[in-house]
Order: C-alpha cells, then structure tokens, then sequence
RNA sequence: GCGAAAGUGGCGGAACUGGUAGACGCGCUGGAUUUAGGUUCCAGUGGGCAACACCCGUGAGGGUUCGAGUCCCUCCUUUCGCACCA
C-alpha cells in the first residue's frame, strides 16, 4: 500500500475499476427494489459550476447508499440543452449555437466522468436533440386537439430599436441591454397551455406529496392561490354607456370585478381600471391627457417585482359606473398597478379595508368610507382622522340591509343578493395563469404548426414530426432568425397542399425539462414518448435539485404529467415522489464602479483583504497585474454575473474528485446555502489523508503481525469494548443520517470522530487489531458514498477481494452499544450544577438520592426541601426548589 | 410590494421529540518535528474572571415553562421566488 494518499492514481484506478464491470449501468430485470433518484439535469453553459458539484453529489450519496442497501437503482444525466444563453454565446462569437451547446455537452460530460458520479450514460438525453423534442411537438398537438393549449395574445417585452421581443432578463433598469432603449409593453398573439384547468388538482396533490419540503408545498399552494370570492357588475352609468357605444341597461353595459370582499362592497368609493382596458383606451381616444398617461403605463417591463414597487399612479376619467345596490356613480380610475392579464383588468376601490386602495385614495383624495368594525374593539380607528385601512375581517356597517353581519355571513348575502339582480355569482378564483409557451427566438423545440392563407391554422401531421430546427442559424439580436429564413418558414399546407408559412415561434424551455425525467427509462424509443419500461422505474423516488425551482418547474413538470396521465402514457399522477432542495452556493462579492459603463465584478481569487487599524481594504489584482481598491458587497449566489464562481475542474486538478465532493457535503446541510471558503477544501483534503494515514498504519502493522483473527466479542478488554461500541455508534448514526436525515454532514462529523477516536487506540493485541480492523472498515464503508474512489481503494488494502460498491451497507450490532453505567446531568431550578454516575437500570429513588447528595447540588439547594424533583430518563435530573 | 425560508463563537456549522449550547471542521495561540517556509503531530481556544467555582451568552424586545437556540407574539436583517435566465 502507498504510504502516500494520491489522489489522481487512485481516482483513474477506481474509475477505470467501474467502468471495467459496468457498475453504473442500471436494468429493469434487476429484480428488487427500484429507486430512481434523479438530479436537475445541467444548462450547458460551458462548464460544470459549484451548483452542479453539490447537486450531483448529493444525488449521487445517496444513490450509492441506497444501492449498498440492495436497491435497484437508476441514476440517469442529460442536457437541458435548449436557451438563451447558447445565443447570446452566438451573437458574442458567431458561433452557431448548436455547435456551441454540444461543444459544452462534450466538455462537461468529461468532468461529470472525471467527478466519479455513478450515472448511467447509455441512458444520456439532450433536449436540443429532434429524437426527444419530437414528443415536445407531438404533445402539444394532443393537447391542442383537446383545447388544453389555444391561442390568445400575451402581453411581452419589446425592445423599439431592436424590434424584438426581450426575456425579463434582457430588460435592466426598464431598458434594452444591447439597444438601452426604454422598453415598451406589447400584445402579440401566443400559444397558451390551460395549466389553470389542473389548477385545483395540483393544488389537493400537495397533499400527497409528504416527501416534499414543508415550504415548496407551501409557496406552491400560495402560488395557485385558491380564493373564493364574488364576481360584481358595476353597471355603466349614462355617460360610460355612451362612450363604449351600449344601452344603458343591457347586460353588456357592466364593468366586471372580481373580489374576495364582497363584505365590503359599500365601502367601494372608486373602480380602477388597467391602461389597456377598452374603456380606458376608449376614453383615451377623447382626450390626449388621459392617453399620455396610458402611453406612460405602457412603458415598462412586465415583470411583477417591477409593477408592484413601482410608484401608485392613477388618472380620473370622468366616466362612472353605479353602485350596484345604491345605485350612486362611483368614478372610474385608470391605474398602473391594475393589470389587463389579471382577471378582468379592473378592481373595485375600498380605501377603508384595502391597504393599496387606502395609499391610491389619500394620494389622489379620493373619498374613504368604513364599512367593516373589528368586533375585539382591536382596531376602532375607523373613522377620519385616516391612519390607515382595516384589511381584517368582522361586522359590516353603514351597508344598508347587510348592516350587522360577520364579514362571512354578509359576503354569502351580498353575493345572493347580487345574484338575484343578475350582477354577481360566487365564483372561485386562482391566482395561477396560463402557461405561455410562445418565444420569438430560435433555439428552441419548434411549435409544429402551419398557417395556411385558405385553411387557417394547421397542425402539423404526426408522420411530419418532427419539426426539425435547422442548426447551422446564428442570431443577430433582432427578432428570431428562423422568421428569416424562407427555407425553415416556407411549406405547403398539409390540407390543401398550397403554399403556407410555418409557425417561427419556439416553446419555452420549461416545456423540455418537463418531462425529460420519463424519457430516461426510454431514450431510444422512436415510436412512443414513453414505453413498458417507464411503467418499471417511474415516477422518480427522489428528485434534487436547487431550492430556486421551488415553483415554477417543479409546478410545470407536475402539471405536465398530469396531462400525460390523462393522455393513458403514464398511470401516476406526480413526478417526484420524494423532493431535495439544495440551497445554493454562495461567494464574495467584490466590484468597482469605472467612470463609465456597467460595474465591473472581480472574481474573489483575485482579491486581497487588507487590514490596518480595523478598517478593511480590498484590493483585486487584475490579468495585467495591476491592482486597484474594490468595494464588498457581501455574499451572494455563483454566478457569471457576479464573477464570483469557482471552477471545479482546478479544485479536482489539485485536491481530486474526492476531496470537492467530501467539502460539498461536509460544509453545510444540504438545503441551506453554503459559503465557498477555501481553507475548508484544504481541510477536506487533509481529512482524506489523515484516513489513508490511519488505515495505511493499520495494514503496515498486520503485514508485520498478521492477519489479525475474527473477533471475539466476549473476549474483549474494557477498552476494545470501548473503541468497538463507538465504532457500532458511529455506523449507526451514519446510516440514519444518510438514510433518514439526509444531513452528509452530521455523518462526515462522526466518521472525522471516530477517527481521532482511533488515533488514541494504541492495542497491538491479535483482539485489539481485530477491532481496528472492523474499525477502518467502518470508517471506510461509511465514507464511501460521499468519497467513493478513496473509500474503492482502502477497501482492497483491507483485504478485501471484491468491489466495495458491490458490498452490502453493513448491520448495526445493537449489543455493542449497551452500556452499563450512565452519566445523568443534574440542574438545581434548571441550572446546570453537576453530573453524576448511576446504574443503567437504576431506579427513579436512587437517581433521585444520588443527584441530592452531589455536593455541587447540595450547595444549590442549601438545606431547603425540594419543591419538585424532574426525572429525564437517561439524560437529566432537575432539582426545583 | 407579495409569497417562502434563515439568523448560534473570529468563520462554516452541531444540538433530531422543550432537557449538558458550541459536536466536527476552519482559523488562531502555544509546543514538538523541520535548515527555513510549508507539511505533520500534541495541547488550548464563546465572553467576563486569579479560578475547574460563579456570572453572562443562540439577531432585538416581550411571553409560556421546573427548564427555551428549539414553542408563541412584535420587530430587524439576509437569502430564494415573482410567470421570457435556467
């Protein structure tokens, strides 16, 4: 055995030991149990980042623990290979983004290899390949024929120089980021998929899902937004009739509102409306004040963060609608944080109950009027002078017949009285939308329609699919390129055979990672999107990936088989039975404002802390060796951005895989964030050669000694039995940890305890080797998920013929761990004050005695009598006087 | 702005079901080895204090309890998400 641990030699020697026997390729007639354990699937940006390390050496513990516990495993990689990014590394490089992203593929594949993951590569999927997006086009044509995707217009960014469509990413600071113009909100027509119709499943399947973190059903559930409420009609008063040109009186000649409070609809002093709502360009049309104003609110990005800081601003129209009981006309508002994609496009005012109304009606002086008292007496500032609203619930006031109720009671009457009148129903609402799958932009899966001059729109016959992108294209950042390319848009229309131009819209790339879990039990299935064999491993047993899914995949990819299910392809109803989400990883950040442009990041690599007289200085050398003062600016996610990655590739270079992964997951538990420090990747390493160290003195000693014999548990000496029963300690905890717990790190602690545990055991004996040996056998087994190359080669040094990977995850010896003497904790008013020994079967009357008589107690208690005496078996005694 | 989570030594974290706060690692201090630096090994390391006694201590403030890092209320800070980044 090499006294030396050498990382390299013994990572090409596991690796090629793996590949020799196939060891990570997994079969359906393996017979067993079966466990899918999957990890998000990588963006091939270039290269692996830290993110990627910890997700897939999570995934990868424990589908090595649960093949070590005689589970049938599968643990599949693939490329969520369709985005934005290959073309903006088009427009930097010219390179065409279809070279781009399978050069990344190659290059990270070798360093996924090279990290030592047991993924099963016959099984490699990229989703910019047609054999997979092929099933993307089919499925959305059933779903099309069945009305779950259509056609409507969507709201979207646009940038006027450029003349194209921006991603929310794309828009910095209400601007274009190439062009810097002001960006402007545009309706274009898109295809949409009815997510909302599974609205209320997705919803009750949270239920279902007692393997998910608490907080992801959570921030789902408020996501989906179940509310029940009341659609109003606020008929048109006489001068708003005649604008939109309708009778007063008709049925059509409302406005329509959604709201949750229909308790308060007395209190309603004013309706707001959006820019873009017909009546508002209607009265825009009339006066020019108005329609700069609505100009104004177009302006913009669309994203929601934006419009709900933005500031409150609102102008009158001088158009009304009645109250629909008092009849009174109340004013109609245009607003800019009332949005046309939201529900109607208009909201009922009640400054009194409503926080946002509150601020817009003292802003604008708009009329306040309390409807609703708190019946604790909480809350009485009901009346001028104004602080604020009160949005709680309880007794209506001032509303007429409906004066008196509780809030519940008088939205059930008010509803029904609405209902009568003809001018509301009850009606649940969702604050889910519809999934807009439309992107203008050309690396992406094709939507496989055709219009037709004569036959309208056209479905691209199932024996044409797939659509196939052409590869060769390089964007220019003005509008998607395959809507300039005749020899991608020109076809024939498969009805009538004429002339017709084909969809140039791509899907969004939620739709590819959707399902990309099921086309790994199938990848080369070229006549169905899934097979026989995804009834064996589906759906996933475990699912890892980074806490910033939380909602929008994981609600996608949930929604998507679910409309799978229904289409007979599967017979499961939710993907991932088990959910981890790894929080993310974090480093400094340090930057320095030029005189102008954007502000440039420095990478911590290349910074230096300076420190005098307590105050910090930060100092970043740069390519060129000069140096200059940056600014700190905390801690913060990986990213390009930010220029404030690490690259894994030179951490494997110098430490080895083993040691990036064992930082991975000793640092942090998995779900929280974890900080990058560098001193703890040394200490990593030096852990890894402390226990190569160790086992190495224990093989040097048999090799001298012999073989020490089998051990005798009888025979033991009190310090044998010592070392093994914190050996037994240790396995135990490790499997729990691993098993149930999921925390590597608390199992890594144990391990790194049990280890200097052994250090101070110094027992030559033929007894005493033999508990060593069992010792770094333990030590070894326990480590092997998380460091599986070093752990590969100490097991053959412990003689052992066979694959460690291809042992069993060994038995806890329970009568190890026995104990005859236990140390209690004693407290005096829970203050701790002493420890004694006792009995392990000692009775509640002599541990009570014993912990009196300990002197350090009886100081405490000082002759008093004890009020109470507080027994915690095994653990504590409190003395209460 | 809205939704979610997290705040514990100089730092990352541990304390799993309300029961010894600070396991394990990093860093630091002292010692041994080394020509030196590095490495390795040993000891110490929350603050106060002469002290192993004792007092204080888990973002801030309040509460429940024999006992609170853990439960409840208010507040502060940070991180994630907000529908076209993936």
């Amino acid at each position: 055995m090499e006294e030396r641990y050498e990382p390299a030699q013994v990572e090409r020697a596991a690796q090629a030991d793996w590949a020799a026997a196939g060891s990570f390729r997994a079969r359906e007639d393996a017979g067993g149990d079966k466990f899918y354990c999957l990890s998000m699937f990588p963006y091939p940006s270039g290269r692996l980042h830290m993110g990627h390390v910890r997700n897939y050496t999570i995934g990868d513990v424990l589908t090595r623990f649960a093949r070590m516990q005689g589970r049938n495993v599968l643990q599949p990689m693939g490329w969520d290979a369709f985005g934005l990014p290959a073309e903006n590394a088009a427009m930097a490089n010219g390179v065409a983004p279809a070279k781009w992203t399978r050069d990344n593929i190659a290059y990270m594949k070798k360093q996924l290899q090279a990290l030592g993951f047991a993924l099963d590569w016959e099984r490699e999927i990229a989703t910019c390949d047609p054999s997979y997006y092929k099933w993307n086009q089919w499925l959305f044509l059933r779903m099309r024929e069945k009305g779950i995707a259509y056609k409507r217009t969507g709201v979207v960014n646009w940038d006027p120089v450029d003349q194209t469509v921006l991603a929310n990413e794309q828009v910095i600071d209400g601007r274009g980021w190439r062009t810097g113009a002001l960006v402007e909100k545009r309706e274009i027509p898109m295809y949409y998929l009815n997510i909302t119709r599974y609205a209320d499943e997705l919803l009750r399947d949270l239920d279902t899902l007692g393997d998910w973190p608490e907080r992801v059903r959570v921030m789902q559930a408020n996501w989906i937004g179940r509310s029940e409420g009341v659609d109003v009609a606020f008929p048109f008063a006489a001068n708003t009739a005649a604008l939109m040109g309708k009778p007063a009186g008709d049925a059509s000649a409302v406005m329509k509102v959604f709201t949750t409070r229909a308790d308060t609809l007395f209190g309603v002093t004013f309706v707001a409306i959006a820019a873009e709502h017909p009546i508002a360009l209607a009265a825009g049309a009339k006066d020019p004040s108005l329609m700069a104003f609505i100009d104004e609110c177009r302006r913009g990005s669309v994203m929601e963060a934006d419009v709900a800081t933005m500031e409150k601003k609102g102008r009158r129209t001088g158009l009304h609608v009645t109250h629909p009981f008092t009849g009174e006309p109340v004013e109609i508002w245009v607003a800019n944080y009332v949005l046309m994609g939201y529900g109607e496009g208009a909201v009922m005012g009640v400054p009194a109950h409503d926080e946002r109304d509150f601020a817009f009606a003292t802003q604008q002086g708009i009329a306040i009027r309390t409807v609703v008292k708190s019946t604790t007496g909480a809350y009485e500032n009901v009346v001028a002078p104004w602080i604020d609203a009160y949005g709680e619930h309880g007794v209506t006031v001032n509303s007429a017949e409906f004066s008196g109720l509780d809030s519940k009671a008088a939205v059930d009457a008010i509803a029904a009285a609405l209902a009568a009148k003809d001018l509301g129903q009850k009606r649940v609402q969702f604050r889910l939308r519809d999934w807009g799958i439309s992107r203008q932009r050309y690396w992406g899966c094709p939507i496989p329609l055709i219009h037709c001059p004569k036959c309208g729109e056209v479905a691209v016959p199932d024996s044409q699919l797939p659509v196939v992108l052409p590869e060769h294209l390089v964007p220019d950042g003005s509008g998607n390129p395959l809507a300039k390319t005749p020899s991608f848009f020109e076809c024939s229309c498969p009805q009538c055979d004429g002339p017709a131009r084909r969809e140039t819209d791509t899907m969004d790339t939620f739709v590819d990672s959707s399902w990309y879990y099921a086309r790994y039990a199938c990848p080369d299935n070229d006549a169905a999107m899934v097979d026989a064999r995804a009834k064996y491993w589906l759906p996933v047993d475990q699912y890892i990936g980074g806490i910033e899914h939380a909602i929008l995949h994981l609600l996608y990819s949930r929604f998507w088989t679910k409309v799978m299910r229904d289409f007979g392809l599967v017979d499961y109803s939710e993907p991932f039975r088990s959910l981890l989400t790894q929080g993310m990883v974090l480093n400094h950040i340090y930057w320095q404002q030029p005189a102008e442009g954007r502000r440039l990041y420095f990478n911590p690599n290349d910074v230096d802390v300076e420190e005098s007289g307590g105050v910090k200085r930060y100092i970043a050398t740069r390519d060129d060796g000069s140096q200059l003062e940056v600014q700190y600016d905390g801690l913060g996610t990986m990213s390009k951005s930010k220029n404030n990655g690490v690259d894994p590739q030179s951490l494997v270079e110098k430490y080895g895989a083993d040691t990036a992964r064992l930082f991975m997951m000793f640092t942090a538990p998995p779900e929280q964030s974890l900080e990058w420090s560098d001193e703890g990747v040394q200490g990593s390493f030096r852990f890894l050669r402390r226990l190569w160290t160790a086992v190495h003195g224990h093989v040097a000693m048999n090799a001298t000694a012999g073989v020490p014999p089998a051990l005798d548990r009888a025979a033991l000496t009190p310090p044998q039995r010592e070392l093994r029963r914190a050996v037994q300690q240790t396995l135990a905890k490790v499997t729990d940890d691993i098993g149930r717990r999921r925390t590597f790190n608390t199992a890594i602690a144990a391990v790194m305890e049990l280890l200097n545990t052994l250090a101070r055991f110094d027992d030559r004996s033929p007894q005493g080797r033999a508990v060593l040996q069992e010792a770094c056998e333990v030590a070894t087994v326990c480590l092997s998920p998380m460091v599986p190359h070093v752990a590969h080669a100490l097991w053959r040094e412990l003689g052992h013929a066979g694959t460690l990977m291809d042992e069993r995850w060994p038995q806890v010896d329970a009568s190890a761990l026995e104990l005859t003497q236990l140390t209690l904790v004693v407290q005096v008013n829970g203050k701790l004050r002493g420890q004694i020994e006792v009995a392990a079967d000692a009775g509640e009357e002599t541990i009570r005695a014993t912990a009196l008589a300990e002197p350090n107690v009886q100081k405490f208690v000082a002759g008093a009598t004890p009020r109470k005496v507080i027994i915690v078996p095994r653990k504590l005694v409190n003395v209460v006087v």
